[in-house]
DNA sequence: ACGATACAGGACTGAAAGAGTCCGATTTGC
DNA sequence: GCAAATCGGACTCTTTCAGTCCTGTATCGT
């Protein structure tokens, strides 16, 4: 369908309001709950988006009460393209643009590949150069 | 999952293959079958994005035996845009983009419209820079 | 120590979109 | 008239996505 999955969009709107909150003093961390009230977004969803991110080292987590996630870096440094590598699971254009492929069943008589990749590494450019900093 | 269908990406083979018999004379237009059996695409699925596609305006139909498909400009007018527009129901990237909204429920908290709206624009500019020609 | 709070993570369900198929109708060249 | 082709709707099957639930673990405050 060429649209980003919701996780992207919650994750954008999570990331969006850890900015709010600043930089990660542990004393500035936002719970799931906090984000998903605020923001309206479903907090089972949330809580498993927030842990995505934090495994993919985007964010940090704080354990226990008094607990919650906050930015690791500087919102002008967390590009679209991180994000979207740790929420979604297949991030190729086509089949074509898959890592590593061989041609599928269509060898010798189709030329799309070459043409695919390049506009993949556009798309690709293009979003890194999107940041959280611009949703501010 | 931020990727095109199935129906784009045998859209652009189709157009490839139409592109290398060159203009649309009549003389020169390809099969359903044809198409399908040289390029290694289901029948019924391929005639469907065909259809789509003359409906569309970017290929022209023959009918009755003899008849067929081909190309109705030179592969250089043809976008990539044009393409997914033809056959993608929907293009926005995040329901944020899509035509006319209103805000979701998230209204005021979140400010990812604007910024969502810009990067919608950038990607569609990309496709449009993307042709049929290209492909050969 | 204990209990409340909050992250960690797996398993599951239901809904929606996508891919592919089937069948009948219409057009048209031979 | 017949065969080859485009038209076009309806249908099934599969996969992906969104959302929920439930159990475990860490940690702060008292
Ligand atoms: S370039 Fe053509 S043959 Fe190769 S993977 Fe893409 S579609 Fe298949
Ligand atoms: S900008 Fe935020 S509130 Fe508006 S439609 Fe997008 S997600 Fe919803």
């Amino acid at each position: 369908m060429l649209r980003l999955s919701k996780r992207v969009e919650y994750g954008l709107v999570a990331l969006q309001f850890l900015a709010k909150r600043g930089q990660a003093t542990g004393q500035s961390a936002a719970t799931v709950r906090e984000i998903s009230d605020e923001c309206n977004v479903p907090y089972d969803l949330l809580a498993k988006i927030m842990q995505e991110l934090k495994r993919d080292g985007l964010i940090s987590s704080f354990q226990g009460v008094r607990g919650g996630y906050a930015l690791m870096m500087a919102p002008s440094q967390i590009s679209l393209t991180r994000i979207v590598n740790a929420l979604e699971k297949e991030t190729s254009i086509t089949e074509c643009t898959s890592t590593s492929d061989e041609c599928c069943h269509r060898e010798g008589v189709c030329t799309i590949k070459g043409p695919m990749h390049a506009f993949q590494g556009a798309m690709e450019q293009l979003m890194s150069s999107m940041t959280v900093a611009q949703l501010l």
